[in-house]
DNA sequence: AGCACGCCGACT
DNA sequence: GTCGGCGTGCTC
């Protein structure tokens, strides 16, 4: 069982604050009854107008209420209180992204029946009676009754559900059964614990600098106390076989790791490997979780049973009972940016617990993120680096193509170069993949009588066009509509035209030039679940497929050893938008994707179609110049007092009234305080000026990295009232500009 | 987040 | 004449 946290203060007084999991402004008070003894952490069940509800005993009361108004607590959870480590981080990170305690407190309660005690689960077991029923001769039996009794006899205890599915009967039949002594109900036991993954088993033999970066990070789980590392190693170097090491070293001591990952459905390699180096799977945590699961896994979390939990970014709230290491995999990544409800980066919350938490966390990238690139540079993080590829596999070699210079023909995307690329690599029986980061046929269809473009009505964006799925679609709301007959604006019949590619596009273009070639869509629309993007993959491997087109999914690592060829049909594609990370995201994104090409022992070939030759990104990713490259942009950053050198806050005013969104936004603007090293922007329409039917105004906050940021924000906002319907969003640190 | 209270349209 | 829409406000 586990203990209380030794650093929870006692809080036996006869009034408490309690934290509920709601967005209220702060935590209330409750009053403690004679006789129970309440603590710091616990899980309390109060009231709260008519509802009953499970929050947390915070502290000392906040004295904000009159004795008369208070409600007692109703009782205490059998669940072990909330470490005083996770409550400063839920604090903190509500500091911090300027939201309410309670909104964060639910994303660590996001699983409101783990804190009930476990219902008691029902099975039934035959009887001596329903033994000898089938034998003797004066039970006159149903047929249902004799399939359930057969079925009962085989197995042990199951659920009457799961009777009545295997006797092909209904679960009145069961009941029925137990009334006349032929079955009877048993408790079955809770959920198991997962078996504990076993530290003893020595890995894979580590080359020399993997060995160094294990013992590194080993010795800091082992010392404990709060440290960050960079792990930084190119594709295939043997990163993971090194945080192993570290989490090996954390289930010596007997403490728990965590492993945040950007998209677990796509990590099912990793996944396979931890079970073949610690002999069991580690507890998952995502968002397809069933509910039985979800609930089984956070009890084990927080009775410390789960050792190894590998998680998307809400796993970071997850209720820890002795947590002793962190691992951020694909730190760069951008998913680990929650965009809605509590706006927070993973990767950088995760520094944060860790810090309160004084354990070890790693950051691992073969691509490091700027901001974690300038921390190992400047020492405030250290940096262990993987130089080789590990084995035999060589660097794929990158070549720019000058779309300017080798154009493709009209209508079509595909370069002479690359078509020519595909053919050899065709013809030598080997595999090609093109990545392309556009969903659907075309990114606008537009009319070729009056040149209307096919909008989206409730977003400033271009309406999509899908063949497979037919229609068109919005990829910012997900409205979708049929093709109109004729065009809406001036009734032209068959006058519209597709304009630019998408994969569907690319497909056709494919087969159009290589009739023979087996072709195979991935995109996030073309996989209907993790079965289907693991089937495609299998397909893959057995060479089943010969060129794979896709979007950013397919990116990730996955090994495909007869794959030589990647051609990238738009790499400027991201650099458009005016995003401040556009650059490094694109250079992230694409060596990625190079990264796929000859990764046995053949040799690779990566074709980047770019109408920007000259632009740092294509000359970094040609030049295999990394380091220069992220030298250079945290220069250009430095300039501009940029992240990470300088802070920035995105304030998003919207409204469905368009007149109300700039009038608040104006209001906001005339109080726009005039701090030191502080410095707000706008406001302007929000680069999706419409989203979602609301209309945008946002405006940009550029701090100096010492600057109140928060502070100046908080009495910013809190000056004007604001109207019905209107909303503000504080996005700080923000990364996506849409 | 829920749940109630509160003021304006189509029905037993 | 009521049932019901969801806008606003409160919950210790």
């Amino acid at each position: 069982m586990p203990e209380r946290p030794a650093n929870a203060e006692p809080v036996s007084v006869d009034r408490v604050s309690v934290l509920l999991p709601l967005p209220l402004a702060g935590a209330y008070d409750y009053r403690v009854t004679n006789g129970m003894r309440v603590t710091a952490g616990d899980f309390v069940r109060v009231p709260l107008g008519r509802r009953r509800l499970v929050g947390v005993v915070w502290g000392p009361d906040r004295a904000s209420i009159a004795d008369a108004k208070l409600k007692p607590i109703i009782e205490t959870l059998p669940v072990p209180p909330l470490h005083d480590e996770l409550r400063r981080f839920i604090e903190w990170v509500a500091g911090y992204t300027m939201t309410v305690p309670g909104a964060v407190l639910r994303m660590t309660m996001s699983v409101p029946d783990a804190l009930e005690p476990p219902r008691a689960i029902t099975g039934y077991i035959i009887t001596d009676a329903g033994r000898a029923a089938p034998n003797s001769t004066d039970s006159h039996l149903t047929p249902q009754r004799r399939r359930v009794l057969a079925v009962a006899a085989e197995g042990g205890a199951a659920s009457a559900g799961v009777l009545a599915h295997r006797a092909a009967c209904g679960s009145g039949v069961i009941k029925a059964m137990v009334a006349a002594g032929l079955l009877q109900s048993v408790e079955l036991p809770a959920a198991l614990p997962p078996p504990p993954p076993d530290w003893h088993a020595a890995g894979p033999p580590l080359s020399s600098a993997q060995d160094v970066a294990a013992t590194d990070l080993a010795t800091k789980v082992r010392c404990g106390g709060f440290s960050v590392t960079l792990l930084d190693g190119v594709t295939g170097s043997g990163k993971t076989e090194v945080y192993f090491a570290a989490i090996a070293a954390a289930l010596e001591r007997g403490r728990q790791a965590l492993v945040l990952l950007p998209e677990i459905a796509l990590s099912t390699q990793l996944l396979k490997r931890f079970s073949d180096r610690f002999g069991a799977p580690p507890a998952l945590w995502h968002s397809d979780l069933g509910h039985a699961q979800r609930r089984a896994t956070w009890r084990h979390v927080a009775e410390g049973q789960a050792r190894v939990v590998v998680g998307a970014r809400s796993a970071l709230f997850l209720p820890f009972s002795d947590l002793g290491l962190i691992v951020v995999d694909e730190e760069h990544d951008a998913s680990f940016k929650q965009e809605e409800g509590v706006i927070y980066h993973a990767r950088d919350m995760a520094v944060v617990r860790a810090s309160l938490a004084h354990v070890p966390i790693v950051l691992v990238s073969a691509t490091p993120s700027l901001e974690s690139a300038v921390n190992a540079q400047s020492g405030r993080y250290n940096r262990l680096h993987l130089p080789v590829r590990h084995g035999t596999a060589r660097l794929p070699e990158i070549r720019v193509v000058d779309m300017r210079k080798q154009r493709p023909e009209r209508q079509r995307f595909l370069s002479p170069p690359l078509v020519q690329a595909l053919g050899e690599t065709l013809a030598g029986g080997e595999q090609a993949m093109l990545f392309l980061n556009r969903r659907g046929y075309a990114p606008l269809t537009l009319c070729r009588e009056c040149g209307h473009r096919m909008q989206c009505p409730n977003c400033t964006a271009w309406l999509v066009e899908h063949r497979r799925a037919g229609g068109l679609q919005c990829h910012h709301c997900g409205c979708a509509m049929p093709m109109p007959a004729a065009c809406p604006n001036c009734g032209a019949v068959g006058s519209f035209a597709a304009c630019g590619p998408g994969v569907e596009r690319l497909a056709e273009e494919t087969a159009q030039r290589f009739p023979e070639a087996r072709i195979a869509l991935m995109a996030s629309d073309t996989l209907t679940g993790p079965r289907a993007m693991a089937e495609l993959l299998e397909r893959v491997e057995r060479h089943e497929v010969d060129v794979l087109i896709g979007t950013q999914v397919m990116a990730k690592g996955h090994h495909f050893p007869m794959l030589t060829l990647v051609g990238v049909v738009d790499a400027d594609l991201g650099l458009s938008g005016g995003d401040l990370r556009a650059a490094e995201r694109t250079f992230q994104l694409l060596h990625q994707v190079a990264g796929r090409a000859g990764r046995a022992a053949r040799p690779g070939l990566v074709l980047l179609q770019t109408y920007m030759p000259e632009h740092p990104v294509m000359r970094a990713l040609a030049s295999d110049d990394r380091d220069g490259f992220l030298a250079a942009e945290a220069q250009s950053r430095r300039e501009g007092n940029w992240p990470p050198f300088g802070r920035l806050a995105a304030v998003i005013v919207s409204a469905s009234d368009a007149d109300a969104a700039d009038r608040v936004a104006r209001t906001f603007a005339r109080h726009a305080p005039r701090a030191d090293g502080i410095e707000i922007l706008g406001p302007a329409p929000a680069p999706l000026a419409m989203l979602r039917g609301r209309h945008r105004r946002r405006f940009l906050v550029k701090a100096r990295r010492d600057a109140p940021l928060q502070t100046v924000l908080r009495t910013w906002l809190d000056v004007v009232k604001l109207p019905s319907g209107v909303r503000v969003q504080v996005d700080i640190d923000p990364y996506s500009f849409i």
